[in-house]
RNA sequence: UAACCUGUAGCUCAAUGGUUAGAGCAGGAACCUUAUACGUUCAAGGUUAACAGUUCAAAUCUGUUCAGGUUAACCA
């Protein structure tokens, strides 16, 4: 135990928090914030898992700090937190990462690299920055247990995601389609949006477009398209920028509610009369003005105007189900071919859907299910079968006439090239099927490795079925709590209404195989299900070493001979791609290539992070994890940056609601992006990245944190500006040291150790009763911020406290009891309420700066031994004291502050220092309770301005001239559209009137020759002018300032200045604060008679014993006050 | 292209639909201080991105546009 309050010789936060974080270390502080809540009940937090294989950059210290403050929050409100720490460790940008080490190409593993040697370089590179991520987290002050973190490339995590993909297969909702992805013929691969989205891959590129013309049939539903034509042909119109699709043209789309005409006219090319159907607004593209109902009897070929009329209008959802001829028959596109790959398919309808507009093209769309994302969703739903005529090399297939066997473009670099799209093109102009072609730029993507474009096509890929309970989930998220509400709502929620099932399939090397066998022919070819194929899928490490053992049984030979002992011991490729298991008819199967998406790894860390407990599977527990999982499920709260809304928030809200019908999280908390101080993202080629290690080790990670925190809500974006920190310590964190300072340097010299009973607080001065019913009303906000995840309100109401009325107002005013006087009631209520003060703040504050506030309070503690625990993140959260609240105390402060605030600027306007007494200020008051409120604070006024006596001035006295304006927020409902004229009425009230409606309460006005009664609470009356004086005012509150200096108030303001040139003396000298001294003055002149006077105030002030007046001194020092100059010496008195 | 977020003083941020749009910082001027860190006061700084609408009343609500950002990508 301390006797005394640790001082400081200035404030260091670097260095207080090196010692503090020794002293975490040593002490286990973070292990014990833990165990000393055992019991308790549990508030669950999952860490997201950031990549080690990068840099940890100052945007990862701003989402740790909020899952660390809410964390801490919490355990100060008795939870008990645990915190798992983790790693993601799969994905692309490690495998991107170890290419350029190795300086290798996708297409070099398996044949410079095997596979083996390839992912164990993967397994070494992705924990490569451990130690850096350590560190930074140890040195922000992130509690989180990195002794024990759940890492995703381990088997145990694997099984587990192995286990819940099983139970989605056993559900159905795992299953294999075909998808339309982005897919690199020239490469011979698909391409991951990620590789899409690499700079440089959209080009503006020239293409061969055709508008070509689809003939209708004519039935019963198109009648009335016939009807307007006269029985003549007509065409509907699409167009195309790879007209190498045409071919496999199954179906039109048009817009339901987009508007559609039917218009007589030529073909450009044939100069045939043609009727043709394209969208109304996108007339202008095809027809000149002028050509609208023009010659047609006089058309001919060199006709330059191409006449045209509109025949008729009608909706695009009038034309949903009409039939048209096939563009382009061939051999391979018959109705026979579409029917062997979907049988009872109808193709060459039309049909309606949302996604066509009328930006370009004709309004109806040309619909190749297989080469476009939109047209195989809305061919499936209309389900007009689908046609692949192009292979894997990106040729025509064979059947296609005289395109057989050409490729769509020219991936080969083939010098004499031609062409096909051209092709199609001109055999469409040649019969009637093309009403304009051209070439046309646009913005298409090309594979980043060999430059070449790429085109949409369908590949096999896995699937979990998440649109099957899309309404579930949209239902569940209703009951999370977003930071912010909208990215729930919005972002997320829109996300969620327009769900599509996930693709779970990447083509990699490093991740989590997809652990599902499927058998296969004698060539090693998967049979298909239709087939009679057959597939399995693994759920757990011992079921696939049973499963290895069976085939190596069943099959014989070699099979597995490498997994029998024992069993398998890495689940990554090439190991699983080695073991053949067997079908149940015996055949042999093989692993799909699959390997699954990044972010089911993440989303399943509540489960993972814990592994499968064999135990509890074997007894059929559905959710047969390892016993801490128990309780720890769903969260409580996450935190991650908002663009983990499509990523980790959705994969966990996924797999929580498809596999166990819950939440995965009831809180989450989405921050914004940090930028930098200009606004622009930080990216290593602009050179604006900050480095958290520096401005940590510099600034100090409480300033850090705190300014992270309350610059800006959480989830806005940040704008990272170095000087914002040194803000936030100089005026924060500067001010509370300051204060503790200022507490400990006299609690030091008085013994203060809160010894004394604690005075209750009704028995302390007005002063101690204000603070600390202010002091109560913050833990009541800031408590109910932070219980509504609002750090950011919670430290901005600290941060004023602190510098307002703690520091500059409470201390300010008090400053003299703690140095005056002896130790006894008044003293001691003093240093009991700057004490409650500071111990309350530092616990508030400790989740946001937790090592400075641990630093204080172990400093208070010391002494007062007022907490067993050793350290503030032990200790409880402040709970507000009701009874110590006094509203009304509060409010008449605030007057008290104000009205002093407006006497200064007085002052400052008549340039009268505040050491000179005045003699008299003039308030006038409205009414008796506003007269009461200022004299109960009229002493705490008159010290701080300096001035002897308050007037207050009624009405009655006829001194105050009134203003009236009507309450907005009043009146407002009552009077609408009459506010104006009554507001006008008001402003031009005199005197008289104003007094007749104090008077009488209420007040009649005519307006637009009806009655309207005002009552007194209506409206708002302020006194703005006392005639005749210099006046200042704010609100209601008015103030005017005598500023006549007598003899006599001139004499006191020389004693008062002459005490503080010796004071500067005293410290100039570095005499103790308790040291009594004499003074000696020579050639006072004039001012001698100040001294004289004052001279029994001046010696008290200056802890004078004598004060001497003599006519010549040796040496001394030279002052001046107001004008005069003189010597002075003082003599500190020894012993 | 879409969804979502943001736009207020030179900078960082405030402002339950209610009438002089406020703080802090920076820059200018002065004052105060036995906490030497600050603080106080004054002056200056604004078409609340733009336009339209709703309303007695709009920074706030609704549209449209512009700019910045995030995410996702279907360009026929």
């Amino acid at each position: 135990m301390a006797n005394k309050y640790r001082e400081y010789q200035g404030l260091n936060l670097p260095a207080m928090e090196q010692e503090q974080l020794a002293q975490w270390t040593d002490e286990l502080s973070f292990e014990k914030s833990v165990t000393i809540r055992d019991g308790a009940t549990p508030f669950v937090f999952y860490e997201g898992p950031p990549s080690a294989n990068g840099m940890p950059g100052i945007h990862h210290v701003i989402s740790r700090t909020l899952k660390d403050l809410v964390c801490r929050y919490k355990t100060m409100q008795g939870f008990q937190v645990k915190r798992k720490g983790g790693w993601d460790t799969h994905g692309l940008p490690i495998e991107l990462g170890v290419e350029k080490e190795l300086g290798i190409t996708k297409e070099d593993i398996g044949k410079k690299i095997t596979v083996e040697e390839y992912n164990q370089k993967c397994r070494e590179a992705v924990l490569r920055y451990k130690d850096k991520w350590d560190d930074i987290t140890r040195k922000m002050g992130y509690w989180v247990d990195l002794n024990d973190p759940y890492i995703t490339f381990k088997n145990e995590y694997i099984e587990t995601l192995w286990w819940l993909l099983s139970e989605l297969y056993k559900k159905g909702l795992l299953y294999e389609s075909v998808s339309i992805q982005p897919y690199s013929p020239a490469a011979g691969t698909g391409l991951s949006s990620h590789e899409l989205n690499q700079p440089g891959t959209y080009k503006d590129v020239k293409d061969t477009s055709a508008v070509a013309m689809f003939k209708a049939v004519q039935n019963d539903k198109s009648q009335f398209l016939f009807d307007a034509s006269n029985g003549e042909e007509l065409f509907y119109m699409a167009w195309t920028t790879t007209p190498w699709t045409l071919p496999s043209n199954l179906g039109l789309t048009v817009g339901p509610n987009i508007d559609y005409v039917l218009v007589k006219t030529f073909n450009p090319y044939l100069h045939n009369a043609v009727n043709v159907v394209l969208a109304k607004p996108l007339l202008g593209k095809f027809f000149k003005p002028e050509g609208e109902n023009g010659d047609f009897d006089g058309y001919t070929a060199d006709t330059k105007l191409l006449p045209w009329k509109v025949v008729t209008e009608f909706k695009g959802s009038q034309l949903e189900g009409l039939q048209y001829e096939q563009l382009l028959p061939y051999e391979a596109n018959s109705l026979t071919a579409i029917h062997e790959i979907t049988p009872g398919a109808e193709p060459f309808r039309i049909m309606a859907d949302s996604f066509v507009t009328t930006e370009d093209g004709t309004g109806i769309v040309h619909t190749a299910p297989a080469f476009g994302a939109d047209d195989y969703k809305v061919g499936k739903k209309y389900n007009i079968g689908i046609l692949t005529l192009v292979d894997k090399q990106g040729k025509f297939l064979e059947g296609l006439g005289e395109f057989s066997s050409r490729y769509v473009k020219n991936y080969k670099d083939d010098a004499n090239y031609v062409d096909v799209n051209v092709d199609i093109a001109v055999k469409l102009k040649k019969e009637n099927r093309a009403f304009k072609v051209e070439k046309y730029e646009h913005n298409y993507p090309h594979c980043w490795r060999t430059d070449k474009p790429i085109l949409y096509y369908p590949l096999e890929a896995w699937f979990i079925k998440t649109s099957a309970i899309k309404e579930r989930m949209v239902e569940m998220n209703k009951t999370i709590n977003w930071k912010p509400k909208s990215t729930g709502e919005g972002r997320f929620g829109n996300w969620l209404e327009n769900m599509v099932d996930w693709n779970l399939s990447r083509s990699r090397f490093w991740g989590t195989p997809l652990p599902i066998w499927k058998s296969v022919d004698s060539d090693g070819k998967y049979i298909d299900e239709k087939e009679g194929g057959e597939q399995i899928c693994i759920a757990t490490i011992a079921q696939l070493n049973e499963e290895i053992k069976k085939a190596n049984e069943v099959l014989g030979g070699d099979v597995n001979k490498n997994y029998l002992h024992e069993g398998i011991l890495d689940l990554h490729k090439p190991y699983v791609d080695d073991i053949i298991l067997v079908s149940p008819t015996g055949k042999p199967m093989k692993r799909v290539p699959d390997l699954i998406d990044v972010w089911f790894d993440s989303g399943a860390m509540p489960y993972a992070q814990w592994g499968l407990d064999y135990e509890k599977l074997k007894a059929g527990d559905p959710k047969p994890f390892k016993n801490n999982f128990d309780g720890a499920f769903p969260a409580d709260f996450i935190c991650e940056g908002v663009d983990q809304t499509r990523g980790w928030f959705y994969t966990l809200h996924a797999i929580a609601s498809l596999v166990f019908d819950s939440v995965a999280y009831k809180n989450v908390v989405s921050n914004g992006l940090v930028l930098d101080k200009n606004g622009n993202k930080m990216s290593k080629r602009l050179g604006n990245v900050v480095d958290p290690f520096t401005t940590i080790e510099k600034y100090g990670a409480d300033a850090t944190r705190w300014y992270l925190i309350t610059n800006a809500s959480p989830w806005d974006n940040l704008k990272f500006d170095i000087e914002g920190i040194k803000e936030v310590q100089r005026k924060f964190f500067g001010t509370l040291y300051n204060t503790y300072q200022f507490f400990g340097l006299y609690a030091n010299v008085d013994g203060f150790s809160f010894k004394e009973a604690y005075v209750p607080v009704k028995d302390r001065p007005e002063i101690d009763q204000w603070i600390l019913s202010s002091l109560n009303s913050l833990v009541k906000k800031v408590t109910t911020a932070m219980d509504d995840y609002e750090p950011t309100q919670a430290g901005r109401l600290i941060e004023d406290f602190v510098d307002e009325h703690l520091s500059n107002w409470y201390v300010r005013l008090c400053r003299r009891r703690f140095w005056k006087g002896e130790y006894e009631h008044d003293k001691i209520c003093a240093y009991q309420t700057l004490y409650e003060c500071l111990e309350t703040i530092v616990r508030l504050i400790a989740p946001t700066a937790p090592f400075f506030s641990d630093t204080v309070f172990r400093n208070l503690n010391a002494v007062s031994q007022r907490f067993t625990e050793e350290s503030v993140h032990h200790v409880l959260y402040p709970v507000a004291d009701e009874a110590v609240i006094n509203q009304a105390l509060e409010d008449r402060m605030q007057l008290a502050q104000d009205a002093s605030s407006l006497i200064l600027s007085l002052r400052k306007k008549v340039n009268i220092k505040v050491r000179q007494p005045l003699q008299k200020v003039l308030i006038p008051v409205l009414s008796a309770t506003m007269k009461q409120h200022l004299q109960q604070v009229e002493d705490i006024i008159k010290s701080e301005v300096n001035v002897k006596e308050i007037e207050y001035l009624s009405d009655t006295d006829g001194f105050i001239s009134k203003k009236i304006k009507p309450n907005f927020v009043a009146l407002g409902k009552k009077l609408g559209a009459k506010m104006k004229a009554v507001s006008t009425a008001l402003s031009q009230f005199g005197q008289n009137d104003i007094t007749q409606f104090e008077k009488e309460g209420k007040y009649s006005l005519l307006i637009d020759n009806e009655h309207v009664i005002l009552q007194i609470n209506e409206v708002d009356i302020s006194s703005e002018d006392i005639p005749g004086w210099t006046v200042a005012n704010k609100g209601s509150l008015t103030v005017a300032l005598d500023i006549n200096i007598t003899p006599e108030l001139e004499q006191e303001g020389n004693a008062r200045e002459f005490v503080n040139r010796i004071q500067k003396i005293r410290k100039d000298n570095n005499f103790d604060l308790t040291d009594r001294v004499i003074v000696k003055v020579s050639g006072a002149g004039a001012l001698q008679t100040s001294l004289t006077l004052f001279k029994e105030y001046i010696c008290a002030e200056v802890l004078a014993d004598e004060l001497e007046l003599e006519a010549e001194i040796n040496g001394g020092t030279d002052i001046e006050v107001n004008d005069i100059s003189f010597k002075t010496i003082v003599l500190k008195k020894e012993g």
